[in-house]
RNA sequence: GGAAUCAUAGCUCAGCUGGGAGAGCAUCUGCCUUACAAGCAGAGGGUCAUAGGUUCGAGUCCUAUUGGUUCCACCA
């Protein structure tokens, strides 16, 4: 029994009612299945502490889509999804909520702060998902993983004791980027450089040693790092200098004496030409440094305050100490002068903290050999980016890549599987099962597990595989690795996408997926991103709350290409709220008019050209649509099914079937039965086409049509069909179509009411054409507006009051009395006429151009002849009536 | 410094292997036509940034220029 629909389409009344029909039912879920092949999307995982923002929303949208309708398409479709820890986002935020408290991290001691963020993570873990629920995506949430559940531990530790048992993970003292306010190190992609920033740069003379009165000048930025000064370089090749290359300048103020050394890295035309190295607070003194066997003098903190290698300013914060160093300077007489410059200030991602440069012992990967393959690999095709200029973005950043610090000194995160003897200092690498009691050298009872943990996104890069069940060979694994396609931002293609690549090659020997599906940001209106601090984010939940997740998920993917970012506007959701409306009650419309009980199926003989004509479009749209699919074109997929729904079936097929519908007569029935018959099966298809974009609507409209169907979910996507393509019955209704236009067009240019009816006469010569508005009138005369129609050979009986409309292969006449106003009706045509004219010159220039004709292909010079041939028909039609109006 | 990307209607954007310029919103006009006023019917509005080039043919390909955005590098 079809149940009735209400009037307007209430999202609020179906969206948690279905999703938890969806779930309870097991339609998300998917298993290896022989019998169907298999496609895998893995979710990016959201971070535990995050909140849903328009980013995940189009994220998810995006992924939805392509897993709804490869599930429709009879894939065993997985959606595999799960949360990340997020490391030091989340620490952050749990020191931050234990502080409110009066909590202090360093007194919970690890075990008492790991308990305290587990705490969180069941509080709110959970609600990321839930959110996610809102927006009807429909992953396997029976899989729901996290990153640091059993499981993903177990990969994480697998890994990186094959990484370091084949030298690719080692521990090195090495400069690394150092976070003041997080007490912690942060790889090269964590750090931001804000450009522009106003600053100084100070210029300074250090003496001379041994030459009296004889100074050499450097530059800087940083003043205070001169407390760890081990030497002043010069070009080798700059004249300047070349005398006192080797000699020892004296450090002012720790009164040290350092070497002058010449070496390449300096740049003779910047600044002074020398420069001041500080190999513990630079990461290019550094590698001077090395160059130059110069000791490591760390002058700071952790925190970045001076430490005790710093003097008297000890104890002081670094910019504390910068001015007090600047000032000292001064009255010494060594500040030469300050220069206001422009540079760009590297911070944190984070906390957008001024990042600090030091020397810590730190694990790092070394990058290098596991770069290659995953450059083979996008070579090889094996890999993909969409759009594909993204392919050069990963490429670039491979080919210069270094080595990456994964040590952070956190405890919120994978412990580093490394495992120390107290008593002589060796080192263990294992996982926790095999963990070390005894040290293997010296036989030491107890080994201490080393403090740090791993960067978040070391686990995140295991996500692929580690959420099927590796370093097992599971089923799973066996039949949904490779995944098919990521789907993520633009923004974490270093981040993220390049390291799962090279640590899937690595591990299972396979790339991790095929294609990575590249989007933009969602910005504000006004073009900025979405930002808690500027306070113009908007909440999805907001969007769903007032108009529904099909509206919210619509409007994310229409007019969208792959990799563009968009901006959020309201009036676009509206619009995409509207569209809503209009399928509701296209469907409302149709379902009042069925009887009750079954439909027959019409015999073929019983299929009007328009219903011909109608699903030989849907046809057509299915294919389009799924080929925009494959291309991963979302927006043009499902532009291509708005377009169908509203203009073509809407607007023109159910406005031509009306009078059909309405019809009591015994005589019509079968037309009435053709016609309902159609207009179920074409909305049926719609729906379907329709359902990876708005899940819920056409979940409820389809349940209701069809109520033998359990869900539209799992219905079949509709095929092409090359047998209901109908080019006859196309052409047939583009003339009934255009002739309706141009008398809706004349009329309203006539400022007749719509409440006038007249009679139209339409004047062929052409008899097929006759039979094609004969047969149709019945169809096309309540759209016209026409009180009754005559086809006729010519114009008998047309009085000289009529106007006219011109269409390819006939002219149509209205008679309107006095309602004509015949000066208005030559403009019209003039205006006609002049169009027609240049339509039939750009025709004629292309048709008498020899080359055009020799070189382009048979089927365009085909086409544009056709075209001439109307346009003459058509203007010769028009300058008769514009003779007989004299 | 290197690279990418964008410039199309008043606004926001589509336009995918080159073949007669599109959508939504906004504006104007007329309609409460028994699915829908969250609607229907119509209209106006673009030298597709500029200059060259390739081509029978360029919004689409190439080069340069201008302006905007972004990413990478980070010379102290």
């Amino acid at each position: 029994m079809r149940k009735e629909l209400d009037k307007t389409y209430d999202p609020k009344q179906i969206e948690d009612r279905l999703y938890k029909k969806w779930e309870d039912n097991g339609y998300f879920h998917a298993e290896p299945n022989p019998n169907k092949k298999p496609f895998t999307i893995i979710m990016p995982p959201p971070n535990i502490t995050g909140q849903l923002h328009m980013g995940h929303a189009l994220d998810n949208t995006m992924q939805d889509i392509l897993i709804r309708s490869k599930r429709m398409q009879g894939y065993e479709a997985l959606w595999q999804p799960g949360t990340d820890h997020a490391a030091i986002a989340t620490e952050v935020k749990i020191i931050k909520a234990l502080k409110e408290q009066g909590i202090d991290k360093a007194s919970l001691g690890r075990e008492g702060f790991l308990e305290k963020a587990w705490e969180w993570k069941a509080e709110y873990g959970g609600r990321i998902v839930k959110q996610l629920k809102k927006m009807g995506v429909s992953a396997d949430w029976e899989r729901e993983r996290f990153t640091m559940d059993e499981g993903c531990s177990k990969a994480v530790e697998q890994v990186f004791v094959n990484l370091y048992n084949k030298g690719y993970i080692y521990k090195g003292k090495r400069i690394i980027n150092w976070c003041p306010v997080c007490k912690t190190t942060i790889s090269d992609a964590e750090v931001e450089y804000d450009e522009g920033q106003a600053g100084h740069f100070w210029h300074i003379k250090y003496p001379i040693a041994g030459e009296e009165g004889r100074f050499i000048e450097v530059a800087t930025t940083r003043p205070e790092t001169m407390l760890g000064d081990e030497a002043i370089a010069v070009h080798p090749d700059d004249d300047r200098y070349k005398d006192i290359v080797g000699k020892k300048a004296i450090l002012p103020i720790v009164n040290k004496e350092i070497p002058i050394v010449a070496d390449e890295y300096v740049d003779k035309e910047f600044g002074t030409g020398a420069v001041k190295i500080t190999p513990a607070h630079d990461p290019n003194d550094f590698e001077v440094g090395k160059r130059h066997d110069l000791p490591i003098t760390n002058i700071m903190n952790d925190d970045a305050t001076i430490n005790e290698n710093g003097g008297k300013f000890c104890g002081m914060d670094r910019f504390e100490a910068r001015d007090a160093i600047v000032k000292e300077l001064d009255e010494m007489g060594l500040l030469v002068s300050i220069e206001e410059i422009t540079h760009n200030v590297g911070t944190h991602d984070r906390c957008g903290a001024n990042v600090e440069p030091m020397v810590k012992p730190q694990w790092f990967v070394a990058m290098q050999e596991l770069a290659k393959p995953a450059i083979e690999a996008l070579k090889k095709d094996e890999l993909a980016f969409v759009p594909d200029r993204f392919n050069k973005t990963y490429l670039h950043w491979l080919e210069n890549i270094r080595d990456w610090c994964i040590s952070r000194q956190l405890w919120w995160g994978h412990r580093i599987p490394a495992y120390y003897c107290p008593e002589c200092g060796e080192m263990v690498v294992a996982t926790s099962e095999n963990a070390p009691h005894t040290c293997p050298k010296c036989g030491h009872e107890g080994m201490n597990q080393d403090e740090d943990s791993l960067d978040t996104w070391f686990s995140s890069a295991l996500w692929p595989f580690s959420t099927l069940g590796w370093p097992e060979e599971t089923e799973d694994l066996k039949y949904f690795y490779p995944t098919d396609v990521l789907v993520t931002g633009y923004d974490i293609i270093f981040f993220w996408v390049v390291r799962m690549v090279f640590s899937g090659i690595e591990h299972t020997g396979k790339t991790p997926f095929n294609k990575v599906l590249i989007h933009g940001l969602v910005r504000d209106s006004q073009g900025r991103k979405m930002s808690k601090s500027l306070g113009n984010g908007i909440d999805p939940l907001e969007v769903i709350d007032k108009y529904g997740a099909d509206a919210l998920r619509l409007t994310l993917i229409t007019g969208n290409a792959p990799g563009n970012d968009m901006r959020f506007y309201w009036d676009r959701v509206e619009a995409s709220r509207n569209f809503a409306n209009k399928v509701w009650n296209a469907s409302r419309f149709i379902m009042m008019n069925l009887p009750e009980g079954e439909l027959t199926k019409p015999n073929a003989d019983e299929f009007t050209t328009t219903d011909k004509w109608i699903i030989s479009r849907i046809n057509t749209v299915a294919k389009e649509t799924t080929e925009a699919l494959d291309k991963f074109e979302l927006g043009i997929a499902v532009q291509k099914v708005y377009d169908f729904i509203w203009d073509e079936f809407c607007d023109w097929y159910i406005e031509f079937v009306k009078p059909r519908i309405y019809d009591k007569t015994e005589e019509g029935a079968a037309s009435k039965n053709a016609a309902l018959w159609t207009l179920t099966s074409v909305l049926s298809d719609a729906l379907k086409l329709l359902h990876p974009y708005m899940p819920f609507i056409t979940e409820e409209i389809f349940c209701a049509l069809c109520p033998e169907e359990e869900t539209i979910m799992t219905a079949e996507w509709p095929k092409y069909d090359e047998g209901k393509n109908d080019p006859t019955s196309e052409k047939a209704m583009q003339r009934v179509m255009a002739l309706v236009k141009e008398v809706r067009n004349v009329r309203t240019g006539m400022n007749v009411p719509p409440s006038k009816k007249a009679s139209l006469i339409v004047v062929s010569s052409d008899e097929n054409v006759r039979d094609i508005y004969e047969e149709l009138a019945g169809i096309y005369s309540n759209l016209a507006s026409a009180s009754d129609v005559k086809v006729q050979a010519d114009k008998t009986g047309v009085t000289n009051d009529a106007v006219s409309a011109v269409v390819p292969d006939a002219t149509v006449y209205i008679p309107l009395e006095e309602l004509v106003d015949l000066k208005k009706e030559r403009e019209r045509l003039e205006k006609e006429e002049k169009r027609l004219q240049g339509e039939l010159k750009r025709s004629n220039g292309m048709l008498s151009n020899a080359r055009f004709l020799e070189k382009a292909p048979k089927e365009k010079v085909q086409e544009e002849k056709d075209k001439l041939a109307d346009y003459e028909k058509m203007l010769a039609d028009v300058q008769k009536r514009l003779s007989e109006m004299k």
